[in-house]
RNA sequence: GCGGGCGUGGUGGAAUGGUAGACACACCGGACUUAAAAUCCGGAGGGGGUAGCCCCGUGCGGGUUCAAGUCCCGCCGCCCGCACCA
């Protein structure tokens, strides 16, 4: 056997048969050991894995296989997020059902999983396009929604005209569809709606608890939620015939600013404005003008402020016999506040702008601290810095916070309207989460509407509500609405005839409880309370920083409806997340200005400058930048292929060394041939080992040989730190740790042919270990070792290895020295000399008498067991 | 505009305020071989010196400290998220 090269395309499908076998990665709910829930988020059967795929269920398999040796429960599942449009658009473009498409998907990638070896418990496999998970789902929103988690209102909408369908924001490119490349027009639908807005504080508040979060996707959510506090204030109409309304309600964060007002703005979509508009054509056409440029983002932030005059003036709330002019202004949003906001333009830039443009008063009334209140004026600049209130009345020579605490105790004290004409309000950026989606593939809202009774859940009885298999996508629109049949159903409440609900739900709800899916996958209901709360939450989830917001943020609240309606018994759901990095290339054009792919490439290197040829043509091809793997830029490399050539160990070994996993990893093919080398090395370390083994027949494993000694050192110090670096998932460091142990033991077993048995003991011992250290990222590698080395069992089921204590201590410690925060030497002394002593030692050293040269040190600096800094 | 992160050899990256560059990739030299691959041994931040050694060095400029890649202040550059949020 030794001498052999080891084949992993042998190994690997054997020792995942004997997983497979053992039911290895099963994991039982009455499973009496503490749980460990590890879960990378669950991939979209898009038809073929990629490399991001493999890192991300790399570093999850670590992780599960670590706590298992750990002697944890482990859950360790695996989903598809099935439902959503690429299957529509496959089934357009093929003439394909849908699911068969997406069944096929799922069937080809997880055959690819399994070529990777991953610790998965596939007994729990779920996929969210299947009856089976998604009428739970429509179990829990009749749940939710008779706990007013839901409700169905009017809302706006990106509609493309062409396609007949809504579209999401991201959808929307320059103002046309992105499929259709239709204008999308603005139109209003009813639709429904979670009320995640109702948890917009608890959600924010959590936030502060989550300390197993990247702080980052931490910060991202607090921004998304967008919590401010300020007032809500009212401005009294001075009376118009235009209208009947008699104040303008508005929201400010900056009440202090109020002697500073010098404008109303109303939002184009305002209620005021729309009554006013139906007489007023200017202003019917300026809002018309405002709804064409709603949808384009991109045009939104430079676009310049504009409004037109409605006519109508406010009183000036603090300064009496003044009125504003009421504007109608584009960059008033309807949707947050009230709809309408009053301007000062000296501290605010957008109110600046526009009234410069409209002629406006610009009244400054906080000067900043050091600027003088005779001379100091706005130019083109508003001042948004702290300072002292001035030109303001009774608020003159406060702070700003003090200010804005005097004003809205002075306008809640008055009436307008018969309410106070302040009140101090939270507003949150946070929207309720639109679920409705006028789509085919997605799971449909149990929803009957009767003419009647009106809009009636679908009785739990009756439920899953299935989609029906005999759909055509040959109109536009949702094929479910265009089904000849399935929505003609009778009321269940009065008999009569009544219509199906025909809009399916966002495939972000599939995916907002999956993981709480998992701990039960085949109940008939969505979960078993006491199962769910016992493995939840999941300890760590692992995935891409691309859903630091949405699916995170939805996940938290659907836990928190799922606790309201009794399905579990916690509010977060992922104890702790980790975000990786993604994968990239090198990317390669060739003369023609074309992508080429890496596998059409050969790379030269003369010194140290690197080029690169087009195999066929032999051409020379140019070197671009290092991006993420896309199949615009072609540079991407197929799993599929690397797992055929080198195996899967050699991939997940080189996507968890070398970059710190949340960093993006460059893949190159020097860094795999380096990983699949090093999987020889190992083997070819084993086959040494075995052969020393059977020459010396008794396996010692004494303390007495130094040599044997500072190898068993070595060995535990590795066990140690691996350890800690994959529970903190430092993989990289982890690997490098790894490489240094084998290099240790490459050594010692060239060494070791005529050597003590307590040496030859000390090795085995250590290629033992390294074996275990290896088994979570290179379980394959690691079960032949673990044979070939006669141990019994799978290392798979082997625990973690122990370490002794008494090797992780040295007894002698070498001190660097420096002089003056230089290095000039060092020096060994016995752990825990004292520093009395250390400097004794030091300043006797030659060479330090030398640098010295005669100077009198000011002060010896002895940090015990680290360093000496000899001061002159 | 607001918020966050990052900047270290040819490259990816190590480094609880305590020997900067661990480990790997690429490179160079040597051994083995008819040869190549594989493997093994060795070298290597920059500069100076025959050498012992010396000087410089973590984007730039300051500061704190016996000691700074690390902490503080001010710049520059790159990346990410949000963005007319009142």
């Amino acid at each position: 056997m030794s001498g052999e090269r080891y084949n992993p395309r042998e190994m690997e499908p054997k020792w995942q048969k004997v997983w497979d076998d053992a039911r290895s990665f099963v994991s039982a709910n009455d499973d009496p050991r503490e749980p460990y829930y590890v879960l990378e988020m669950f991939p979209y059967p898009s038809g073929r894995i990629h490399m991001g795929h493999v890192r991300n269920y790399s570093m999850g398999d670590v992780v599960a296989r670590y706590y298992r040796a750990r002697g944890r429960n482990v859950l360790h599942p695996m989903g598809w997020d099935a439902f959503g449009l690429p299957a529509e658009n496959a089934a357009i473009e093929r003439g394909m059902n849908p699911g068969t498409w997406t069944r096929q998907n799922i069937e080809a990638m997880k055959a690819q999983l399994k070529s990777m070896g991953l610790s998965i418990d596939w007994t729990r496999e779920i996929a969210t396009c299947e009856p089976e998970y998604y009428k739970h789902q429509q179990s829990m929103f009749i749940d939710m929604m008779a706990a007013g988690l839901v409700t169905r209102k009017k809302s706006k909408v990106n509609w493309d005209p062409v396609d007949m369908t809504v579209l999401a924001n991201e959808q929307v490119i320059d103002g046309r569809g992105w499929r259709s490349g239709a204008v999308v027009e603005q139109r209003e639908l009813t639709q429904w709606f979670f009320k995640i807005s109702d948890y917009a504080e608890d959600l924010l508040q959590a936030l502060d608890e989550l300390t197993g979060w990247p702080e980052k996707v931490r910060i991202m959510q607090r921004n998304w939620i967008g919590k401010s506090e300020g007032l809500r204030l009212l401005f009294e109409l001075v009376p118009d015939e235009a209208t009947a309304a008699t104040s303008v309600d508005v929201f400010t964060t900056r009440p202090d600013t109020i002697f500073g007002a010098s404008f109303i703005a109303l939002s184009p979509d305002h209620a005021l404005t729309a009554e006013l508009a139906a007489n007023n054509p200017d202003l019917a056409e300026f809002v018309a003008e405002c709804h064409r440029q709603g949808t384009a983002t991109e045009t939104l932030e430079k676009a310049e402020k504009k409004g037109v005059f409605t006519g109508l003036r406010v009183k000036h709330p603090v300064i009496e016999g003044q009125t504003l002019p009421v504007y109608v202004a584009n960059f008033v949003l309807m949707d947050y506040g009230t709809g309408a906001i009053f301007g000062c333009p000296a501290h605010d830039q957008r109110d600046l702008d526009f009234a410069r443009k409209y002629d406006l008063p610009v009244v400054p009334v906080v000067l900043p601290s050091g600027a003088d209140a005779a001379s100091f004026a706005i130019a083109d600049e508003a001042v948004t810095d702290p300072g002292v209130i001035y030109n303001s009345g009774f608020l003159d020579g406060l702070t700003v916070d003090a200010a804005k605490k005097a004003i809205a105790e002075h306008f809640a004290a008055r009436s307008v309207d018969g309410q106070p004409q302040g009140k101090v309000e939270v507003n949150y950026r946070l929207r309720d989460w639109g679920l409705s989606r006028q789509r085919y593939w997605g799971a449909p809202i149990p929803i009957i509407h009767c003419e009647t009774c009106g809009t009636i859940p679908v009785p739990k009885k009756d439920l899953p509500v299935v989609l029906p298999a005999d759909v055509s996508f040959d109109k536009p629109g949702n094929a479910l609405d265009h089904h000849p049949t399935w929505k003609h159903v009778n009321c269940p409440q009065c008999g009569g005839a009544a219509r199906r609900e025909t809009d399916t739900m966002d495939t972000f709800v599939d995916s907002s409880w999956y993981f709480a899916r998992f701990t039960a996958p085949h109940a008939d209901t969505p979960t078993i309370p006491a199962v769910a709360n016992r493995w939840l939450p999941v300890d760590q989830y692992i995935g891409g920083v691309e859903h630091a917001i949405l699916h995170l943020l939805y996940s938290r609240f659907f836990t928190r409806a799922m606790k309201a309606t009794g399905h579990v018994d916690l509010d977060e759901p992922f104890k702790g997340l980790f975000t990786q990095g993604m994968v990239t290339h090198e990317t390669y054009k060739s003369s023609a200005g074309e992508w080429v792919p890496p596998t059409e490439v050969v790379l030269e290197a003369a010194g140290e400058q690197r080029s690169a040829r087009h195999i066929e043509s032999g051409e020379p091809v140019t070197i671009g930048s290092v991006e993420k793997m896309s199949k615009s830029k072609k540079n991407v490399v197929d799993p599929d292929e690397i797992v055929a050539t080198y195996g899967a160990d050699t991939a997940r070994w080189f996507m968890l060394s070398d970059s710190p996993p949340e960093r993006d990893v460059q893949w190159t093919e020097a860094g795999v041939e380096g990983a699949s080398r090093f999987q020889q090395r190992v083997w070819r370390l084993v086959s040494e080992t075995i052969a020393l083994m059977e020459q010396s027949s008794e396996i010692v494993l004494g303390t007495d040989d130094d040599e044997a000694k500072n190898l068993r050192k070595a060995v535990h110090r590795a066990v140690h730190t691996v350890g800690e670096d994959i529970e903190g998932l430092r993989f990289n460091r982890a690997v490098a740790q790894i490489y240094e142990l084998t290099n240790a033991l490459v050594r010692a077993a060239g060494l070791a042919s005529a050597a003590p048995a307590a040496r030859i003991g000390a090795l085995q011992e250590g290629v033992e270990r390294l074996i275990q250290l290896i088994a979570p990222m290179m379980p394959h590698l690691a079960e032949t070792c673990w044979q070939a080395l006669g141990k019994p069992g799978l290392v798979t089921d082997a625990p973690w290895p122990e370490v002794d204590p008494a090797l992780l201590v040295d007894d002698t410690v070498t001190l660097p020295i420096q002089v003056n925060g230089k290095r000039r030497g060092e020096i060994a002394v016995a752990k825990g000399t004292p520093p009395a002593e250390v400097e004794k030692l030091v300043l006797s050293m030659d060479e330090i008498v030398r640098i010295l040269a005669g100077q009198v040190p000011k002060k010896i600096v002895v940090v015990p067991d680290r360093i000496v800094n000899v001061v002159v």
